[in-house]
DNA sequence: AGTTGGACCTGACTGC
DNA sequence: TGCAGTCAGGTCCAAC
């Protein structure tokens, strides 16, 4: 599922693709995919005649900074199963196609969602934290604000169970199943440990395994296993999974050690995946 | 306030 | 072969 890493990849594809191209036409195809909006005019008017001038994102959504004069921003956040591709006039439109930007060059940014968990809203301005998806998002995990002195101000009040807290984006933003499941195997530690358990030399490991397992995800280009539905922006699978340590590996061998990956269930019934001897 | 559990959604898979 | 049931998970919301 898209994470920090796919929503960078998609993120710096569409910067070198989209950058300087104006928004001619917007349609939305499944409604529940545009909810924000009481409706697609709505939607249409703040980004319909605006020229796509940055691409960033918070996260895991992407976003499309439109405009100076009258700035407004798309936001697409990708949910479970979205997907954002820059295809050419008259290509045959997928299944799940569930919103369309047409370009003045005829090219067309499609955002496709099979499970519909997604979302494409828009705002005017440019700050994300104005808008209400990402208010009291924690920091961006590869920036400067995420300090082990942040992780301990964090970590020390939380009884909930490392993994859970990993995945909380008013912790940290970005991070889902399988980046909580392989940080938690780089820094040692079990993701079924509660988050305040963790000792200050533990604390630097976690800090040091999340910017090398995003980091070196980003460079694969995002993780597409079997049943992942993630592609980029040019509808290419990313390589992480050939990286990947434990997640969906139960009963495989440990690649350090050899014994068999364990799946734990997490609270909601989710599945986490540990080495019971690498993990402490 | 923090934590937990259910709902949303569809396709893939399992078992009878 | 077919069909019901289960699982997967990002995020929101309700309940404890």
């Amino acid at each position: 599922m898209p994470e920090l890493p796919e929503a960078e990849t998609i993120r710096r594809q569409l910067a070198s693709l989209v950058t300087g191209a104006k928004v001619r036409h917007v349609e939305v195809h499944i409604a529940r995919s545009a909810r924000g909006h009481e409706s697609p005019e709505e939607l249409a008017a703040l980004v319909e005649g605006r020229t796509i001038r940055e691409v960033g994102r918070r996260g895991k959504a992407v976003l499309l900074f439109l405009d100076s004069k009258r700035p407004s921003t798309l936001v697409i956040r990708l949910g479970m199963t979205g997907a954002v591709k820059v295809v050419p006039p008259r290509e045959p439109e997928e299944k799940y196609t569930a919103g369309v930007v047409e370009l003045s060059d005829k090219r067309q940014i499609r955002y496709v969602d099979q499970r519909q968990f997604g979302q494409m809203v828009a705002y005017q301005g440019h700050d994300p934290n104005s808008m209400p998806e990402f208010a009291g998002y924690g920091p961006e995990p590869l920036s400067d604000a995420f300090t082990t002195g942040y992780l301990k101000q964090v970590l020390s009040r939380r009884s909930a169970i490392l993994e859970v807290v990993l995945m909380n984006q008013q912790i940290v933003a970005g991070i889902g199943k399988i980046y909580a499941d392989e940080i938690c195997f780089r820094a040692g530690l079990r993701p079924t440990r509660r988050a305040s358990s963790l000792t200050g030399p533990m604390r630097e490991r976690l800090w040091r395994a999340t910017r090398e397992v995003l980091t070196e995800a980003v460079e694969y280009r995002g993780t597409s296993t079997l049943d992942e539905t993630y592609r980029d922006a040019y509808g290419m699978p990313g390589r992480f999974q050939e990286r990947l340590f434990v997640y969906q590996r139960a009963g495989e061998p440990c690649k350090v050690c050899g014994t068999p990956i364990r799946r734990t269930a997490m609270p909601g019934g989710r599945g986490m995946h540990w080495c019971p001897k690498c993990q402490k």
